[in-house]
RNA sequence: GCCGGAUUAGCUCAGUCGGUAGAGCAACCGCCUUGUAAGCGGUAGGUCGUCGGUUCGAUUCCGACAUCCGGCACCA
């Protein structure tokens, strides 16, 4: 006797033991139809899987999560097979499921081109259309080797040997094709079809640069049709969001080829940023860092004492007179040291906070410039904390609450956290190491922040917490920072008078709220698909004139509205006004003010939203107030909405 | 930096199987005095990314380079 829990809580009874595929089909023809996988006691397992004792299971289809990455898993296998059949001597490697898809990388003679893409996915469907099943077998890990040496597959039998000898290895075999793979996996390929091949690129075998460059294939896989064309929908619609796309068509921005990697920004783009700017000033000042400014460009001798000469040397700008080079500063902190250098600090000087909108050059790969997010000249909005061990943990915390109450100011709620721990490759004892990370930890821990630890990937001198946002197309940037840094100090010769009269070197925390400013404005633009809050916008109000006869009133509309520190225009142009409606509405400019005979007569304006929202007819005195008071609300409200 | 793709008017894009190019919008001029997302007519605008090669002739074919786009690696 076997009994069945389902997920309602109700029991099946079977008199011997079922597959959970016969047990789907007890539950209805439907249900059997579409199950892709199943859970047995909370353990995704393949349709064919044999229950032979009491168990809660779950019937797994492609509506939900689980299943909806078996699918994806599935088709990175059913792409491998394609690529085997066109293209024999291809080699495969790894294709695992990635958010909205998968992927699959290929040893390859020559790369694979757009066209290659278009027979892949057509071979593809072919094999759908032959519901081929997919057979799961095992082998013990020797065998496997030389099963896939056999037949040539040198990176998957590179992939097994690296796996304990004693370990059985699972295989899925699904026609004339074979792969190595921990399932789950859809029962026959008739179960996958809402997917397309999206691009090729290419990616490193192991993700090593020194390794030989593979060829990457990515697709995306739905459970149906018609989510894979909503997802196509939604990425039409990302792009819309792109900041480079909006920084054009806002006129907010341009690069050009004679200076690659840097931004000029053109007078509306530069509001934006002053504003920002001048709201973070605004809050350092009330939480007590003090403002510097320090020289660009630095001798090459306090590079080479900071460390970063040895490591960072090809990142740096360099430049040459009088027989003594300099490099062009790729950071603040060496400068902001020098500053504390000057004059004997005591215990009661700490916390030292010197801040610094200090620009920044990188020679970054040019691979990896992009738009706003990725550049070589950039300023960050950093900060230098010097303090005592014991001062690490309160300094810690109050900047994390520092930075969720800035997110929050800019209308981001989907901050995601991260903890670097010590690299390879680093600077200072193991004992500091230790206490910098435990600090960093307990921080987070006590605020109860959710996080993601990252071995390995703090900075040479430090661990680091990581504040990030995503773009429009879910990419993740790093925007704000906290690193922990017992060494920076001692190497440049920074100390203070303890309370016992003796010389300690101060600790260093790095800390940038929004990181580059350039990076900041870009995920901004694409979080609110340009339409910045109205605190945020460069014209926060437009004074639009019927025809001739309310130019003189409009005009002075805007004059009041300006005096009250509003960012106004007026559009006095004959034109229609739906057609000066149309083109302010495109910029995104917050309100438009309608002016007239009847206004003019009641001296009032008529408010339009962008969002093509009538407010009615308002005085200026009452416009002005609205505004002040929603800019002073920052993100959190938005009035026209 | 590595792999693939792209580069034509201010913008978005068409086009030339080798004979130096076209649309819409924008700009400019004129008409219209306009009521909540594009009024009408006209004019002007391009070394077809740069440099080389092949050719009688190259924007088109080939090569190098630059920049951009998508990934990968990197990211103090």
């Amino acid at each position: 006797m076997l009994v069945v829990t389902l997920p309602d809580g109700s029991e099946r009874q079977f008199d011997h033991p079922q597959t959970v595929l016969e047990i789907a089909a007890s539950l209805g023809a439907g249900l059997a139809r579409a199950a892709v996988a199943g859970k047995v006691n909370g353990q995704l397992v393949d349709t064919s899987t044999l229950v032979d004792r009491d168990a809660a299971i779950t019937i797994v289809t492609g509506n939900d999560p689980d299943g909806l990455a078996v699918i994806r898993h599935s088709t990175a296998h059913l792409l491998a097979q394609a690529v085997k059949q066109i293209f024999p001597d291809a080699q495969v490697t790894i294709g695992p499921v990635i958010e909205d898809g998968f992927y699959y990388d290929f040893a390859y003679k020559r790369p694979f081109i757009p066209e290659d893409l278009a027979a892949i996915q057509a071979r593809m469907g072919e094999l759908v259309a032959k519901n081929l099943p997919l057979e799961r077998s095992t082998r013990s890990r020797d065998e496997a080797v030389a099963f896939f040496t056999g037949i040539g597959e040198r990176y998957k039998a590179e992939i097994i040997a690296s796996i304990p000898a004693t370990d059985d290895i699972s295989l899925y075999q699904q026609g004339d094709f074979i792969d190595l793979c921990r399932g789950p996996h859809v029962p026959h390929t008739g179960h996958l079809g809402a997917f397309q091949l999206m691009k090729v690129a290419g990616a490193y075998w192991r993700g090593d640069s020194k390794n030989e460059m593979l060829q990457r294939i990515y697709g995306t896989a739905w459970g149906h049709r018609k989510q894979l064309k909503e997802y196509l929908h939604r990425l039409e619609e990302a792009e819309k969001r792109d900041h480079r796309r909006l920084g054009q068509q806002l006129d907010l921005f341009h690069h050009q080829e004679e200076a690659p990697g840097m931004v000029f920004w053109h007078d509306k783009g530069w509001r934006i940023y002053k504003v920002i700017e001048q709201y973070i000033r605004d809050l350092l000042h009330d939480n007590g860092y003090q403002e510097v400014h320090t020289p660009e460009i630095i001798d090459r001798s306090l590079w080479e004492k900071s460390g970063h000469w040895d490591k960072f040397r090809s990142g740096m700008f360099t430049t040459h007179s009088e027989n003594r080079d300099y490099a062009i500063k790729p950071m603040n902190c060496p400068a902001h040291i020098q500053i504390y250098n000057q004059g004997l600090k005591s215990y009661r000087n700490l916390p030292l906070r010197l801040a610094e909108f200090g620009s920044c050059h990188r020679n970054e790969a040019s691979g990896t410039l992009h738009g706003l997010m990725r550049v070589r000249n950039f300023v960050q909005d950093d900060a230098h904390i010097f303090c005592t061990e014991e001062q690490i943990q309160a300094e810690v915390s109050a900047f994390i609450d520092l930075v969720f109450k800035v997110y929050g100011d800019f209308g981001f709620r989907d901050v995601l956290v991260k903890l670097s721990t010590r690299p390879k490759e680093r600077v200072g004892s193991d004992a500091d190491w230790d206490k910098a990370e435990q600090a960093l930890e307990r921080a987070l821990r006590d605020r109860g922040l959710a996080f993601e630890l990252q071995p390995g990937e703090g900075a040479f001198y430090g661990p680091k917490i990581e504040f990030s946002l995503r773009d429009c197309l879910a990419r993740v940037w790093q925007c704000g920072t906290i690193q922990v840094d017992f060494s920076m100090p001692g190497r440049l010769g920074s100390s203070y008078v303890a309370e016992d009269g003796s010389r300690q070197v101060p600790v260093m925390l790095h800390r940038a709220i929004l990181g580059s400013m350039e990076r900041f404005i870009g995920i901004l633009l694409e979080e609110h698909a340009g339409a910045l809050p109205t605190w945020l916008s460069p014209t926060q109000a437009v004074v639009l004139s019927l025809t001739e006869r309310h130019a003189e009133y409009a005009a002075l509309a805007e004059k009041q509205l300006k005096k009250q520190g509003l960012r106004v225009i007026a559009d006095l142009r004959n034109e229609k006004l739906g057609f000066k409606i149309r083109e302010h509405t495109l910029q995104r400019v917050p309100y438009l003010l309608v002016v007239g005979d009847r206004e003019l007569e009641n001296q009032t304006v008529a408010v339009r939203t962008r969002t093509g929202k009538d407010l009615g007819a308002m005085g200026l005195q009452d416009v002005g107030a609205r505004l002040v008071a929603e800019i002073a609300s920052r993100g959190r409200t938005a009035v026209e909405d």
